[in-house]
DNA sequence: TAGGCGTGGTA
DNA sequence: TTACCAAGCCT
């Protein structure tokens, strides 16, 4: 079994698409590359590119161009404050820093118009950083494989993000993140058959999941009667697994304990994932702790939000076998049972679990 | 921090 | 057609 991003680079050797800012490792050149991209898509940006670079080969012709000039090989790009502030980016390592690239993330934000993606792709591309990259490619990739809390938080997302990279190829790794989302795991259609992560994507082939994380970095804000925006980043967020484990055509259920919260409902047994451990670990724990029993495979089957009013919980159910079903145990319920499939859609779950019952029924035709 | 900033393509 | 989307940033 090869990592995730072992897969991933596989992948992007095969199918990347030949960019001419791939070619290069100029500071300048990546950083013209990067703020065209912006909010551009890569067809649009090529013939500009390559014009504006006959242009402004280096910073310093694009630092001591005419403000017309450079605004005339910008037109019809869009955004043309972009070309005022790369000029001003220009002129500032031209000026101040004799010619010097800042070689961090943190010291190329100090410069104009680049922000956290820019600087650290440029970071990235022209240095080497093995730094994380947050564009709503990358976002929405991760937000489907790794099932994230939607809307996610913006600190935790970069976070993710920076636990991924490859530090042996971050370039190419970084890269192949946007290539992913560019090329296959798009806001609008998924091509999951395509997509090298297919065995471990938690949003794979479930359409509303994908609806939901189509663009994680601008989901609408709500708003209250008046129209103000409700503000609700504090909410805690928690991730809960599931296990939905089956053998020889039945599934088992677990009778919450009487008097706990919504007690005397049926449920699947897990918990809440811990810091530090994925889905899962924390499936294996669950099960360990819960059924004393071990997890053989595990597969994603459903995801969803829920919103508590107080807080965001994000369900992920994985379908599971177990090395020796028969010897499971209500260490943690009431009691266990077996169930036929159309048993399984007459039980009695928790209203928050609905989107188990709702794929079930799919998966199984019924 | 929500909204504004250009332009063109797609379903 | 309208609405959304496209390697975000600034105020």
């Amino acid at each position: 079994m090869s990592s995730p991003q072992q897969e991933l680079l596989s992948w992007y050797a095969a199918n990347k698409r030949d960019l001419p800012w791939r070619h290069t490792r100029d500071p300048y050149r990546i950083l013209v590359s990067e703020v065209m991209l912006q909010q551009t898509q890569v067809d649009r940006v090529l013939p500009f590119y390559q014009r504006w670079l006959a242009s402004f080969p280096d910073a310093q012709t694009c630092a001591e161009a005419e403000l017309e000039v450079i605004h005339r090989q910008w037109k019809g790009l869009g955004y043309p404050s972009r070309a005022e502030r790369l000029q001003l980016a220009c002129r500032e390592v031209v000026q101040q820093r004799c010619g010097q690239w800042p070689d961090t993330a943190a010291g190329l934000q100090e410069l104009p118009g680049i922000g956290p993606y820019t600087a650290g792709a440029v970071a990235c591309f022209a240095f080497a950083a093995a730094v994380p990259l947050v564009d709503t490619n990358v976002a929405r990739v991760y937000a489907r494989r790794d099932g994230l809390t939607m809307p996610p938080d913006k600190k935790e997302l970069w976070a993710h993000a920076a636990a991924q990279v490859d530090p042996g190829d971050p370039i190419s790794y970084n890269n192949a993140l946007m290539e992913l989302g560019a090329l296959i795991c798009g806001a609008r259609s998924a091509d999951c058959g395509a997509c090298p992560w297919r065995e471990r994507c938690v949003a794979r082939g479930d359409d509303q999941r994908q609806q939901e994380t189509a663009n994680p970095l601008k989901v609408a804000s709500r708003k209250d009667s008046y129209g103000v925006a409700i503000t609700d980043r504090k909410k805690p967020r928690h991730h809960v697994v599931l296990a939905l484990i089956h053998h020889d055509g039945r599934y088992l259920v677990a009778k919450r304990p009487h008097g706990a919260h919504v007690g005397g409902f049926w449920e699947l047994p897990g918990g809440k994932r811990e810091k530090g451990e994925d889905d899962r670990v924390a499936l294996a724990r669950e099960v360990i702790e819960e059924l004393g029993g071990e997890i053989l495979a595990a597969r994603p089957f459903v995801s969803w939000n829920h919103d508590y009013g107080d807080r965001y919980i994000s369900f992920h159910c994985y379908r599971c076998r177990l090395f020796k079903p028969e010897a499971v145990a209500p260490l943690a319920a009431d009691e266990l049972q077996w169930v036929e499939p159309a048993a399984f859609m007459q039980l009695n779950f928790p209203p928050a679990n609905g989107p188990v019952q709702q794929r079930f029924k799919k998966y199984h035709r019924l």
